[in-house]
DNA sequence: CCTACCGATCGGTAGG
DNA sequence: CCTACCGATCGGTAGG
């Protein structure tokens, strides 16, 4: 139980410290962030981190593809479904919105500090996010020759759908109260009919 | 003819600066951006730098309240005339789009480092983008007041659309080309349509 | 506009 | 997990 406790207690510390990076570095910025300020709010020396971590930027690079294989399970497993072009759109639209909601400090961090992180890391990024976008025009031109969805610029749409709502800074705030539900619902509505034949 | 040469030469090495400045700014954010490289990229010693500015801080102020104003007149522009409110939001984007081809770096900067601001820049920034919001939202709800545009919430209407349209980072590259000037007539279509009573 | 330099702070390591 | 530090770099100033 000595054993188990101790690698509990260590798996947890990890997780702590990357929430605590996660929150820091969504309200600072991943530069301004410092490793001191970090270990402060967890509560130890800042050398004490490196115990856990291997680098500021191993944070970094933890934090951002937890999103992104989030992500690209999600797009998987809408792929793979049976749903219509609309719904399919949806289920992705209330899964970024859900995103921004339960796991505000991680998704924010990954979408706007991503360009610190190193190579080789950078460079995947860039990849991942290249193809996630062209998996999601991909179903929104299915829809189209589907004659499922209004005749658009799919790229386009897909770009207007995720900074829409990748932009919203006030989600967490907003968040469990009604006002959270009635952006989202609103927000899906606009964009979904953006798509609807007419 | 020396005193009014001098007096330009100050000028456009300040304005250099300015928007050297903002060029590392937009690629490496405010904190990661040093001012030794803004002195290098200028061609000067970091510390001549401060002949022509009081502080790497004050180089932002002057970036982010450039765009703000720009932002107000245009919005006092729009709000006096005798447009539709459809023709209003439209000329409302298209001001937008403009601004991310023509001033990308300034409005990128703007937009993603305000929060490097120091008081009282930073709360006033911060009041400055709410009232803009504001006043964005009440030409739509004017709007469905009149029965031009559909009923939605406004204030969603305003977020998804200033979002949509900051967020794309590949508007300078694309920009001057077919496919730029595309995808802003498939982006203004879209968020339109968003609007426009079925 | 430059040289020379300052105090502060950074990410990270050694050693226990 | 801490104390004690390191070299590097930061924004900025003094003085010419």
């Amino acid at each position: 139980m000595g054993r188990i406790k101790t690698t509990n207690n260590q798996i947890s510390r990890r997780e702590i410290i990357i929430e605590k990076a996660a929150t820091l570095f969504k309200e600072k910025g991943f530069k301004a962030a410092s490793m001191r300020e970090i270990a402060d709010v967890v509560g130890v020396e800042a050398a004490s981190l490196y115990n856990h971590i291997k680098s500021k930027n191993e944070l970094l690079n933890i934090i951002c593809f937890d999103v992104a294989n989030r992500y690209t399970h999600k797009m998987e497993e809408v792929e793979a479904s049976k749903l219509t072009t609309l719904a399919k759109v949806e289920s992705l639209l209330r899964f970024h919105i859900d995103g921004m909601v339960n796991h505000f400090e991680e998704v924010y961090v990954s979408d706007r500090e991503w360009k610190h992180l190193d190579n080789p890391y950078l460079s995947n990024m860039q990849n991942q996010r290249r193809t996630y976008r062209k998996r999601f025009a991909a179903i929104i031109e299915e829809g189209i020759k589907k004659k499922e969805v209004k005749k658009i610029d799919a790229a386009t749409a897909v770009l207007i759908m995720l900074h829409a709502i990748g932009g919203i800074e006030s989600w967490h705030r907003s968040t469990r109260k009604i006002i959270g539900k009635e952006l989202e619902e609103n927000m899906v509505t606009f964009l979904i009919d953006g798509l609807r034949k007419i």
